[in-house]
DNA sequence: AGTCCCATGTAATCCGTTACATGATTTA
DNA sequence: TAAATCATGTAACGGATTACATGGGACT
């Protein structure tokens, strides 16, 4: 294995909320759950024959009610288990959290480098926009707590996204500040 | 490109310290740099001989003072080059960070099912870990001011990463208090 | 008529992990 | 003398990105 492949998973947790196409499972990953997982559409159709021939999820190819031919994938019994299996197991450690950013900033010594401030400072709008961007999905999401209830998981995810993009930002106006003096 | 490739860099700035054998290198991602990045050393020789293909380091094999024959390596000034254009770079966008465990949260519905207080708890465990074995990092590397002055970069992401830590901590903290109720 | 989006795939390439492999030196 | 560590590699495999490829429908 070359890292662990979480995709099907993925995509059973998906398919499983509704029957849906390649194309479909596509365009979810630039929006709702593309907020925490990236993927590119040449992954997710071989995945899905995979899922296929391992009897995880079923297809069905036609015309529905479109004047396009598509392919809608179901989950069957067996991929509810593998699904239900992994969203309850333990992750037995942490894995490194790769950030190029982080990695540059342990090579740089000099902290009077005038390059530094610019680096950190072009770092923070990139966190504060995200920030932004993800304030507003809070709010699209969840300003009804209704919606918090029935969809605790995804509740928590963004707010701790939220919390993370606050730290970032608050970290590096310090290192900033610091460095102002 | 699967993934973009950073190892390069990683070994210049490494190599750029002091010059260094590959069993040195591997060294390194077990301790200090091993913090923020991970690596196999596989990847690491491979990448050295590549490294002395484009010239970026030279490579000299011998008996140094020792009974076991080494291969050290040290930059040139074209490595130097690349690794300062590199390290003063701007980052277009940030990418996404994945997360298991996040990843798993993102399908759970049911705020009742009493395993999701397993898995919080158990993820509180691993962070509140890493947190301990952060902080103490950071007494044994920067308890002297000294010290942060001359590898400011490294201290700052020292710092960055136990506050990530401690957003983690805190709020798997409250996302369990709140399921107490 | 052209551009954009829908819809679905394959191929090439590179990155990263695991496994295989060897031999010497140090330490218990 | 056995185990751990030093020291350096190659090979196989699977994951992830980029590029290649096709064709239809909707909108301007």
């Amino acid at each position: 294995m070359a890292q662990r492949n979480l995709l099907p998973f993925i995509l059973l947790g998906l398919i499983e909320q509704s029957p849906k196409t390649g194309y479909d499972l596509k365009k979810e990953f630039e929006t709702e759950i593309g907020e925490f997982w990236s993927v590119k559409h040449s992954q997710i159709y071989s995945e899905l024959k995979r899922l296929v021939a391992s009897e995880q999820i079923v297809s069905e190819t036609g015309y529905f009610g479109n004047k396009i031919e598509k392919t809608y994938y179901k989950i069957t019994n067996k991929g509810k288990e593998t699904l239900e299996t992994w969203k309850y197991s333990y992750d037995k450690q942490l894995v490194v959290n790769k950030d190029e950013f982080v990695l540059k900033l342990y090579f740089i010594k000099d902290k009077n480098d005038p390059r530094l401030k610019d680096l950190l400072n072009e770092q923070l709008l990139l966190h504060k926009n995200k920030l932004n961007h993800l304030n507003e999905r809070m709010k699209k999401l969840f300003s009804d707590t209704k919606e918090i209830d029935d969809n605790y998981g995804h509740y928590l995810i963004l707010d701790h996204a939220i919390r993370r993009e606050n730290e970032y930002a608050s970290w590096l106006e310090e290192a900033i500040g610091f460095l102002a003096k």
